[in-house]
DNA sequence: AGGTCTGTTCAGCT
DNA sequence: TAGCTGAACAGACC
């Protein structure tokens, strides 16, 4: 599931594409690629090149010098691909081929992705692997919202989804359902530091999948610190774990 | 085979 | 306004 380690690789491999000429665009999808206008897309890009490949969050884009913009978001399963890679295209949602060949795709079995020109994310809060610690404390320590429910607001920060909400709240050792205002500076600090490492473990070791909490998700897991049963339930509209134990209800 | 779960964003509600 | 709920999609899983 895409969250900001996965859509940091993503920009990675979109940086591949820069400073070739687009031959070919296939927007057919008009429903994962916005506006519905058949071809937009198609007749925006042709003949240019990009320039920079940004991210914000899970917010993807493709500059050109002097022309549009390409917007791109991986949903809940898309990915960017390679021609070179194996898997044949069954879920290519959108593409576009270069002069020299080249040639990558939005893959997304559930078709949640989206590919739009000139996006607007003036609506997105800072990115979460380089928010500022006063910004952090300003962002997520206020309100009454639980804390996870505040992690995965985009407006808040950019960045966090549910398994990557779950695994800074354990490495931090703060209990989801807390409420944000409730929360010390001290373990405020703490969230974010353990955010930003869980976050740099995820892009190192490959996923947020890898996360300590994340790996074994499911029914019956443990504590992988103290071997507590861990708990269960809906938070911020989302299935939350955690650990009673190391993830205690008041501040510590 | 049918029902449930999944995870991100947005519209619509209180 | 802040926060919550459900819809959008379609495959994975039981």
């Amino acid at each position: 599931m895409p969250e900001l380690p996965e859509a940091e690789r993503a920009r990675q491999i979109l940086e591949s594409v820069l400073g070739r000429r687009v031959t070919a665009v296939d927007d057919a999808d008009d429903y994962v690629c916005r506006p519905h206008q058949r071809g937009e897309i198609r007749s925006a890009l042709l003949g240019h090149e990009f320039v920079r490949a940004g991210r914000r969050g899970k917010f993807l884009w493709l500059d050109t010098a002097d022309g549009p913009t390409l917007g791109l978001h991986l949903g809940m399963a898309g990915r960017i691909a390679l021609d070179s890679d194996a898997e044949r295209p069954h879920w290519d949602r959108f593409a576009i081929d270069f002069a020299d060949g080249t040639r990558f795709a939005l893959r997304d079995k559930r078709r949640l992705g989206r590919a739009v020109l000139n996006p607007d994310i003036s609506h997105v809060g800072p990115d979460a692997a380089d928010i500022t610690r006063a910004d952090f404390r300003e962002r997520v320590g206020r309100g009454a919202a639980p804390v996870k429910a505040r992690l995965l607001d985009q407006k808040a920060l950019a960045g966090v989804g549910n398994l990557l909400a779950d695994e800074a709240l354990w490495r931090a050792r703060v209990a989801p359902a807390r409420a944000t205002g409730e929360l010390s500076e001290q373990e405020l600090d703490r969230l974010r530091r353990e955010l930003r490492a869980a976050m740099r473990d995820a892009i190192r070791d490959g996923g947020v999948h890898t996360g300590l909490l994340i790996v074994d998700r499911g029914r019956g897991q443990r504590c992988p610190r103290c071997s507590a049963a861990l708990e269960r339930e809906r938070i911020g509209g989302r299935t939350t774990f955690w650990c009673p134990r190391c993830q205690p209800e008041a501040p510590v």
